[in-house]
DNA sequence: AGCACCATGTAAGTGGTTACATGATTCC
DNA sequence: GGAATCATGTAACCACTTACATGGTGCT
């Protein structure tokens, strides 16, 4: 059972050509705004990747408009680049390859003092606070039918869901854990 | 502002060597079993990271037991080392380079038919259970003083507590995100 | 004898970020 | 004029995984 390493950036980045067709810019711009929480790409990868699919057949260029104000390079997926994304999200997606700094350094929180660990664990809330009332000032901005009538607001509703939750979940943690480490009363030990 | 990109490999085989002395096989492992939830580390990084850290007088081999059955490289932290470690840990931890692969390929679920998105939410949900299962198992194995008496045991249910909450959070998300998709009542909405 | 696991390591290759370079446009 | 943003790209470098190679030990 061989593990291929394959670039998850040229999915993510056909992903966002399956909606309408982007510059590599935009195609920064859009990951940020959207799914920036969970996923993230840099322009190293996008530019490179955008000529490969091109070369692949997966995206083409299209032709400038000669009257528009900037030199975009504007791609579109093809057909192919279509089947290609469909055949990578229907495979199972993989759980692995996680790496959680905060939690890594609060592991080893022994080897310092208490209130270093305590200083991260609140910065770490004011951080997922911002995150948590941004999301969910884009979630009130939803109409409700466009999430009911299954479409790709649906999918992005879902996603910003999780990121609601979790930024929640990630503060009553942290706020218990602080508890803990201050030999406080906390939930955590029920 | 420049953001080196440090390894964070360093540190983490650094903080197991701050507990007690261990081989790198042994570092793996322990990784694996305290940690593989947010943690991954492997042979390839472990024994050039480990040479490494003995070159820099972070870490040192210990002098092989000639009695011992096996041969096994054992390094132990230097005081210079612990320190290199501790300011380290010190430092405000890096929140982002995060990426989720099941919500990306659920993000993009329009561009294939809402069984494909189901099925892998439910295998989602399989794999988060054992997960959570584990961990409660785990948990209640700690002795309730061991955790009270900050101590490493104490961080390290910390990071065990927070890996069963995102566990049972991410089974009621994917369980309503199904609900959703299937056009049924979801807590989401509201 | 054979299997599972202990144990160490290297080489090749990939995936990805960062820093740099360049220049146009918009708006104050 | 100057700042912010739009826009594209490359080169260097690093972090990390995978696959391979090798051999010992303990158990049944």
């Amino acid at each position: 059972m061989s593990k291929k390493r394959t670039s998850r950036s040229k999915y993510a980045i056909l992903g966002f050509l399956a909606s309408k067709p982007r510059s590599g810019y935009d195609i920064k711009k859009a990951i940020e705004k959207s799914i920036g929480f969970f996923w993230s790409e840099s322009y190293g990868q996008i530019y490179p990747i955008l000529k490969q699919l091109a070369a692949a057949g997966l995206a083409e260029k299209l032709p400038q408009d000669k009257n528009a104000a900037r030199q975009t390079q504007i791609y579109a997926i093809t057909d192919l680049g279509r089947e290609h994304l469909q055949s990578w999200i229907r495979e199972s997606p993989d759980y692995g390859g996680v790496r959680n700094e905060v939690l890594l350094k609060l592991f080893f929180g022994d080897q310092c003092d208490v209130e270093t660990s305590v200083n991260h664990l609140k910065n770490y809330i004011s951080h997922q606070k911002i995150l948590h009332e941004t999301f969910k000032g884009f979630k009130s901005t939803i109409p409700q039918k466009a999430i009911t009538d299954i479409g790709p607001l649906t999918y992005m509703f879902a996603t910003l869901h999780h990121g609601i939750m979790i930024t929640k979940l990630n503060m009553d943690w942290a706020k218990d854990t602080i508890l803990l480490l201050q030999g406080k009363n906390s939930k955590m030990l029920k």
